[in-house]
DNA sequence: TATGTCACG
DNA sequence: ACGTACGTGACATAT
């Protein structure tokens, strides 16, 4: 870890959150806790007047989603916002990983879990290094701190591209999809063009957006609704683009049926190499749970899929290094991505070979990919 | 310990 | 009328 640079970047944050704070007990008009959803809601809802927009089981919800919708009408909410953004990654990152560090090997050394997910994924805690921020800037710096503990030492980042919907074309063995796959196509531009009617040439970034959120709300069983909620549009145009895309995709339909079907006669769900996961609930008389259970059952053999898949590769990976008795370390695994610690001497042997072996731990009707990434630290290798 | 929130794939 | 996309873990607050 570099130590100094988290030390620098918790100041630099606590001085955002400083100035951010007095903005918002200005347009709040007086000093209450910004950490607390109850004294924030009173605020937001009773004082200032704004419209709630959903509720929690003890109150006003302030979640992102809320404060999204609120943003036009007053500043509040997105100083509220920007509050927030600051005090995670600094409570949860910043400031934590380096009261983690082991004072002899001068690491994190944390708990990969095989027992927990339900679905045969890995979970990481204490701390969990599978949800170290990516998606906005000032986050993604974070990973500038996970560095080689030697100088000129490399980090090695590996991940599958796209391996849940590869994972889907093979078990759906839908032509359309499988067809994408095979000619390397990008998948969302693909899928923009199925449903939109169009040549892939002609999709703007807007209906690659739209294609998507529905190739993962897809996946994971969702519906015209949150589909809806997700690219703000109507019901009515969320309901049709769903329909148009089963009209494109008719394998994937029939295998999400079929998912459902099997499940409500066996009980469980499965992976493509056996693994099972009990779901009761698809029996139940309870049509929430019932419906909550049709989609873990969904979700279950694409995301059970692509687990047991990094779990071969992390074995022949293990197995190789030893046997090649390297130096580098396989050091993290993020559901679809292997991160090494890398000897300069080993760097082109791991660059071909860790790739290889991920490609090959599955053997599927579609071809898996892998994208390589090396740099002094996990911000570099990404 | 429960709850709400938010970080990731 | 209600709820509404899967799988996780950590933090702060409130009790
Ligand atoms: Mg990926």
């Amino acid at each position: 870890m570099d130590t100094k640079f988290l030390k620098i970047m918790s100041r630099n944050i606590g001085q955002k959150m400083t100035r951010a704070m007095e903005e918002i007990y200005d347009l709040a008009g007086g000093v209450f806790n910004i950490n607390s959803p109850k004294q924030l809601g009173l605020i937001l809802f009773e004082k200032l007047g704004l419209p709630p927009v959903k509720k929690t089981k003890t109150g006003y919800s302030t979640d992102v989603t809320v404060l999204e919708k609120l943003k036009n009408q007053h500043p509040l909410p997105e100083k509220i916002l920007e509050f927030r953004m600051l005090t995670k990654l600094r409570s949860t990152y910043v400031d934590a990983m380096p009261a983690l560090i082991n004072p002899k090997t001068l690491r994190v050394h944390g708990s990969f879990n095989q027992t927990v997910a339900a679905t045969g994924r890995l979970s990481s805690s204490n701390p969990n290094f599978q949800n170290i921020p990516i998606r906005t800037e000032m986050g993604r710096e974070i990973r500038k701190a996970f560095c080689a503990q030697e100088k000129d030492h490399f980090i090695l980042a590996a991940d599958y591209s796209q391996v849940e919907l590869r994972i889907m074309a093979h078990l759906s063995e839908d032509p359309n999809l499988v067809a994408a796959f095979k000619q390397d196509a990008d998948i969302h531009t693909h899928t923009a063009a199925m449903v939109f009617n169009l040549k892939q040439e002609d999709i703007t970034s807007d209906m690659r957006r739209t294609a998507k959120v529905i190739n993962f709300g897809i996946m994971y069983g969702a519906g015209a609704h949150r589909i809806s909620q997700e690219l703000n549009i109507s019901h009515g145009d969320a309901g049709a683009i769903i329909k148009a895309y089963f009209e494109r995709y008719t394998g994937v339909k029939d295998y999400i049926e079929k998912t459902i079907t099997e499940c409500k006669e066996l009980g469980y769900a499965s992976t493509l190499y056996g693994r099972k996961r009990p779901i009761q609930d698809i029996n139940s008389e309870n049509r929430n749970l019932q419906e909550a259970a049709k989609r873990a059952a969904i979700n279950m053999p694409v995301q059970g899929t692509a687990a047991d898949i990094i779990k071969i590769a992390m074995i022949r990976m293990h197995d190789w290094m030893k046997k090649e008795n390297l130096k580098s370390k396989m050091i993290l695994q993020v559901h679809d991505e292997l991160v090494f610690e890398v000897h300069p001497d080993e760097l082109e042997l791991l660059k071909k070979q860790v790739p290889a072996i991920m490609e090959l731990a599955g053997k599927l009707i579609v071809p898996l990919k892998v994208d390589v990434g090396v740099g002094k630290d996990w911000y570099e290798a990404h």
